[in-house]
DNA sequence: GCTGCCGATCAATCATAGCC
DNA sequence: GGGCTATGATTGATCGGCAG
C-alpha cells in the first residue's frame, strides 16, 4: 500500500464541473425517468448535444448520478421534489394519468 | 443463491415521499477474484478490486500494442508472467479494447472551444 | 454446454472544484 | 490556508446477450 499510486498521471486531473444549464437538462431527464434512468444511445447523444459536453460525460453523468442517488435516497429528496414539480407541468387537467414513458422527443 | 433477480420495473413504495424502484437495488456479486493469497486477515475474503502495479499494467499495455486480442497461449504466459489470474488478464485486455474504441471515437468530433464554466 | 467478446453498467476510488 | 463535501473521470470486475 505504500507506492504503486502512480495513478495520478492518469488525465481525470484538469475536471470542470458542467454548466448550470447542463446539469439542468441533465436532472430533468433523470427525475423525469426517474423509473427507469438509463438513456439510450439516442437519448444521450440528443443530451449530449444539449449540454454541449461528450456522450461519454453524459453515461458518465448518469452512471455517478445513479449510483450516488441509490447509495444515498434521502440525500437527493429535496432535489427530487424540484425536478418533480418542474417536469409535472399541467397534471390536474385531462388525461390524469401520471406516467411518463414520454418519447425522446424529436428534433 | 438468492440475489439473482434482474427484473425491470415493479416499484415498491418506500415511505411517503420517493418510490423505491429495482434499479436502485440493484446489487452485483462481490468479485471472484479472491486471492487466496494471505494477508491473513479475519474469514472475510479480500473481495475487492485488485489493484495492478505500475509493472504490470506497463507489461500488459506493451502486449496490447503488440496484439489487441490475445490468444490462449500468450494469455498463460502472460498471467504467470505478471502473477495474474487469466481471467484478469483477459478482462483487462476486454476493458483496454472497449477503452481504445471510446478514445477513437471521441477523438473525432469533440470540436468544443474553450467554454468556461462560468 | 462452455468460453470469449461486446456493450453497458456497477462500485470503489481518485483528484479536483467549490464552499465555509 | 485548511477541512469539508460535491462531482467528473477512471477502471477492475459483473451482467446479459450473442457467436463459435
Amino acid at each position: 500500500v505504500m507506492i504503486l499510486r502512480s495513478r495520478f498521471l492518469d488525465a481525470r486531473r484538469k475536471r470542470r464541473n458542467f454548466n448550470k444549464q447542463a446539469t439542468e437538462i441533465l436532472n430533468e431527464y433523470f427525475y423525469s425517468h426517474l423509473s427507469n434512468p438509463y438513456p439510450s444511445e439516442e437519448a444521450k447523444e440528443e443530451l449530449a448535444k444539449k449540454c454541449a459536453i461528450t456522450v461519454s460525460q453524459v453515461s458518465n453523468w448518469f452512471g455517478n448520478k445513479r449510483i450516488r442517488y441509490k447509495k444515498n435516497i434521502g440525500k437527493f429528496q429535496e432535489e427530487a421534489n424540484i425536478y418533480a414539480a418542474k417536469t409535472a407541468v399541467n397534471a390536474t387537467h385531462v388525461s390524469a394519468h401520471g406516467s411518463q414513458a414520454n418519447s425522446p422527443s424529436t428534433p | 443463491t438468492q440475489g439473482g433477480e434482474r427484473g425491470l420495473n415493479c416499484q415498491t413504495d418506500q415511505g411517503s415521499s420517493g418510490q423505491t424502484f429495482d434499479w436502485m437495488k440493484v446489487k452485483r456479486n462481490p468479485p471472484k477474484t479472491a486471492k487466496v493469497a494471505d494477508y491473513g486477515l479475519n474469514g472475510q475474503q479480500n473481495t475487492i478490486r485488485t489493484n495492478f502495479t505500475t509493472k504490470q499494467l506497463t507489461e500488459l499495455e506493451k502486449e496490447f500494442h503488440f496484439n489487441k486480442y490475445l490468444t490462449r497461449a500468450r494469455r498463460v504466459e502472460i498471467a504467470a508472467t505478471l502473477e495474474l489470474n487469466e481471467t484478469q488478464v483477459k478482462i483487462w485486455f476486454q476493458n483496454r479494447r472497449m477503452k481504445q474504441k471510446k478514445r477513437e471515437k471521441e477523438g473525432l468530433a469533440p470540436r468544443v472551444s474553450r467554454d468556461s464554466p462560468k
